[in-house]
DNA sequence: CGCGACAAAAGTGTTTACAAGCTTGTAGTT
DNA sequence: AACTACAAGCTTGTAAACACTTTTGTCGCG
């Protein structure tokens, strides 16, 4: 690895060029022009961040650094500081003091807590969800379970499969009203979304799983929504007890 | 209001004055110095506005400046900016475009929201906290509830019975071992806190609210994990009706 | 006496510049 | 040949200046 040897000239000039951010493409405007929007370009930038994290894009361990991200965006260093802030606050990356952020990782004592949380929060989705909108607007996805997502199942495409859970997701947290269930509910979502593509392939996993989400679904379509939720942590569980299972597989 | 009329002169100095950061009393120092400490002092940063927020000293809908906050700690601006991201993130500021930052307010359908999901929570916490540590260590608690918390409420001594609520509080959370738990309920606990001191003055509240808890605590101290779960389910959904009875006085 | 235009001031959002720390690669010594 | 010491560069942390927006106070007009 020793290399390059490359002289080392020029350098006030890049770490100008490369600490400024590159705005107008225009010609001659000299300032810093109408203020592009409001305040969400960081926030864009947070969500962006945890869109990567969660897809994987940026593994667990991976490093973050504040100039490449700056770069990448096209919004000030200081700006990347404030999203990592955010994210650091929301457990998704890790700052150390002089060496930058990196992406959290997670070791079998978190799958345990997050499962266990996981458990209760979900239970109390379906119940609300069960609870605030008419039985029968859950018919389509219990009809997409017990048709369509059997044969993806059976077919192996798990990325229909996957597909078809996420619209239970969507449509349980929607349905509940509640923005504090949500934003926990994608706290831990994000945290797990790292997992998913490892847990579906578990043997026998997505079978089981499948069964037990048209049981939450009957019960939900039925309008038992005490049922509906303690099915739904009999789900939990037994996803749980998969993962444990498995952890040297999943982590 | 017409006021004053003050000439205004100065305001370039007097701004460069404001957002300069007053560190370093020494003499001719005029450089940083060897920097302060690692990177706690953002984190510190964000728990004193936490803690401000939860005490009330800043009520909701109090105003934030970034200036103010950052002359007081004596922090530069950005730091304040990026406690104030986090604080955003954690739901308990608001940001409103060039117009600053404000405590976050409470209406009577946060309340619903935070009851809902405290009370699945703090079934948790009781269950994992019941399961976790011996019985007896329990007894302790269990013999201060019966006794004299009891007294407290006759006397209305409300300073020392909130001091044995957050003793019961405390022990549990940390018998769960759940990192992930512990920061969701402290979550909640920082929306709440701002409350409690009127919630516990409703007639009547102080009383049940005890009775409740000697009797989960009497499961926790028998080893009864699922029973102390649902009575402090319970317990919470009664909290629950309280509140919203007279939701008029505690908003 | 009220009401609307205008201008200054206050404060937020953004950018640039500089200082300190860690990393890495090289050279010199044992 | 391995190990330590040192120096350069890359990255993070901090400071300060700049640009834009909102607010507020005043003055002129109806």
């Amino acid at each position: 690895m020793a290399g390059k040897a490359i002289p080392k000239a020029a350098s006030k000039a890049a770490l100008r060029a490369a600490n400024a951010t590159p705005r107008r493409t225009k010609a001659g405007l000299r300032t810093t022009g109408p203020r592009p929007q409001g305040r969400n370009r960081t926030g864009a930038l947070i969500d962006a961040l945890r869109e990567r994290i969660a897809r994987h894009e940026a593994p667990p361990g991976a490093k973050l650094g504040e100039l490449e991200l700056a770069l990448e965006f096209g919004v000030p260093r200081t700006q990347v500081r404030e999203a990592f802030s955010a994210l650091e606050q929301r457990g998704l990356i890790e700052r150390i003091p002089n060496r930058g952020a990196i992406v959290a990782r997670l070791d079998p004592a978190d799958l345990v807590h997050i499962y266990d949380t996981r458990e209760v929060l979900e239970g109390l989705c379906v119940r609300l969800a069960t609870q605030n909108v008419p039985n029968v607007s859950w018919q389509d996805l219990l009809t997409l379970f017990k048709g369509p997502m059997q044969t993806y199942v059976e077919k192996g495409d798990f990325d229909a499969f996957l597909e078809g859970y996420a619209q239970f997701r969507t449509r349980s947290i929607e349905a509940t009203r509640n923005p504090l269930l949500t934003q926990m509910l994608d706290s831990i979502y994000e945290k797990t979304q790292v997992l998913i593509r490892r847990i579906i392939i578990l043997p026998g996993r997505a079978q089981q799983g499948l069964r037990e989400h048209v049981a939450v679904l009957e019960a939900m379509r039925r309008g038992k929504a005490d049922l509906a939720e303690s099915l739904r942590r009999e789900n939990m569980r037994s996803a749980k007890d998969w993962v444990l299972r498995y952890q040297k597989y999943v982590l």
